[in-house]
DNA sequence: ATTAGAGATGTGATGATATAACAATCGAAA
DNA sequence: TTTCGATTGTTATATCATCACATCTCTAAT
């Protein structure tokens, strides 16, 4: 991967490599606040602070780990709380549920229009997302075949992340 | 699809075209019953009944749906024995957990040894399994890529299936 | 400024999915 | 025929998600 290419850049996966996070973070809530902006979308305070939760790392959070966070800094423990703001994020593609592990996660990629692959470690949650435009043209082909008609896609793929694999016995 | 191949023949998805039920019912609890049997494993009743109720239909089915299903038939209506059926079902590959919906789906296909892709459709939950041999080449790739080592792969494609396209407003 | 309407939030209750824990039983093999 | 692991019975509880309805808050038309 080309080193200038940053946090968001287009070389693919962020998450399981080192980067600078802060800049990482920052870049998604700018531009969240952006787009927000120009479709005129409300990027309320309880919404923007659980997209900068989810963005404080990689890894997946529950919608209950993440209301958690939010009752600590003083709001009450409704689960519609988080629930709300989630859906908002993820309608927007500001987030994305990964459905393996009822969870959610800061979109890390300037997700145009197709569901991204997810990456999912196993051993601590971290989430790459990944492109997925060759896997939707083979989904297409066989769904064609069959003559289904696709709306979106869930792909996720669970293993070990790099980090995770050193030391892992055999 | 070639006629001549049977409702778990080699050609791909079932579960959207018209077919023999009765006989793909009876080759999956057959196939079931001798894999058990080679194996050593034990498809008690319970399990057997599960696997038969999954297989009355390409519909996928939640766990409460079966064990309702069991407590209509005289069992008692607790969760375990539900998804203990189910957990050995999955585990030996004669059944199929959907994420997307949290529910299960009987095998279609003699599974070897990759997990499928499905096509569900979002009206009837009619469930199709693909193989995924193609699907999993691109996984195995873009994971390479970044160093992570697959276990388990998730793929499901939802939409329209052809039965429920037709008469679908534009 | 006033106010109507849509969107967002507050709040209590409940629904839906899944597992923990431990006792009792069964079945294959020593 | 005893033993040991797998399976089942049973109670309880954890986890994930939504409903329903009142209230509030922006925005834009008046």
């Amino acid at each position: 991967m080309d080193e200038a290419d940053g946090p968001r850049g287009s070389a693919g996966s962020v998450a399981f490599a080192p980067h600078d996070h802060a800049r990482c973070r920052r870049a998604a809530i700018e531009d969240a606040q952006a787009h927000c902006k120009t479709a005129g979308l409300r990027l309320t305070p309880v919404r923007e602070r659980v997209l900068e939760i989810l963005l404080e790392s990689h890894v997946a959070l529950g919608a209950y780990d993440v209301l958690r966070r939010l009752t600590d800094e003083g709001a009450v423990p409704q689960p519609p709380i988080a629930y709300r703001a989630l859906d908002f994020l993820v309608a927007h593609g500001f987030a994305h549920r990964i459905e393996k592990l009822n969870a959610y996660v800061a979109c890390t990629a300037p997700c145009e229009r197709h569901d991204p692959v997810f990456m999912i470690c196993r051993d601590c949650r971290a989430v790459a997302e990944l492109p997925s435009a060759p896997i939707a043209r083979d989904l297409e082909r066989e769904a064609a075949r069959i003559g289904f008609d696709i709306g979106r896609t869930v792909v996720e793929a669970e293993g070990l992340c790099p980090s995770c694999r050193v030391g892992e016995t055999a």
